[in-house]
DNA sequence: CTGGATCCGAGCGGATACTG
DNA sequence: CAGTATCCGCTCGGATCCAG
């Protein structure tokens, strides 16, 4: 192949066959899911995914969302436009998995502060030398 | 610092505050969560982790374990015979984790096929040349 | 405006060897 | 048994330039 290294896509994996992986390795990307949450709202344009992420790359946006349409979690819309419009919205199926993101930042947002403590206390405990004293 | 890169640990990351990225980045792992499966069966010993996940080395069992461990989702219980006996436990943070966990491999299991069938799709309309015919 | 192609650095993760 | 340290490759992701 001198299909050389494009960027993201994991694709031919190992095959674990586990579930666990399968929806991770889907979500797990850098910008995946704050794709999804932006995309929730409604149908959305590529530039403003762009500006409303604020960090992300044109590149990484573009290959995230081929990834997501690949697995059929957004659609893509072109009006034939010009300038050219294209707008992406979630699937069914994607609605469906940001129901479930839901639960995990409800998660994160309830233990936020106990992870951070459990955090000082770990490095208190094993880098004595980061000690902010305070 | 002379302390070179020993692995894992995203810590000084971007301080987003974004909560989406705050849970993913803490799962987001290759093994992380496979580690919080089996050990939410109930408490269990490094090399039962090691021998059970198939395919994890030590090197990242140990990493992930570490990570783990400071966020506050495993307890770690050293038992002072010989030879060693560690044995790893989620705390409960983490079992709440491991609840949301559940259903989020649920999504994915009710949209495997789904998802498979997508990507065929994509595939077939955008790369032609790997038609498998049939 | 929407995106593809390439170049390149940084970090993740694997293999291996060594230690308490 | 339970880790730790080192080397090293591979992928992710950013910057930039080009194109429809």
């Amino acid at each position: 192949m001198s299909q050389r290294n494009t960027g993201v896509t994991p694709q031919v994996v190992n095959a674990h066959a586990c579930p666990v992986r399968e929806v991770l390795d889907r979500v797990a990307g850098k910008w995946s899911v704050q794709i999804l949450v932006a995309a929730a709202q409604g149908p959305i344009r590529f530039t403003e995914l762009e500006r409303g992420i604020e960090g992300i790359s044109r590149r990484m946006l573009t290959l995230t969302l081929r990834q997501l349409e690949r697995d059929g979690l957004v659609g893509r819309t072109v009006h034939p436009t010009v300038p050219p419009k294209v707008e992406y919205a979630l699937t069914p199926a994607a609605d469906e998995l940001y129901e479930t993101l839901l639960r995990l930042t409800d998660w994160a947002e309830r233990h936020r502060v106990y992870i951070a403590e459990s955090r000082a206390a770990y490095d208190a405990a094993h880098d004595p030398d980061r000690r902010v004293d305070a």
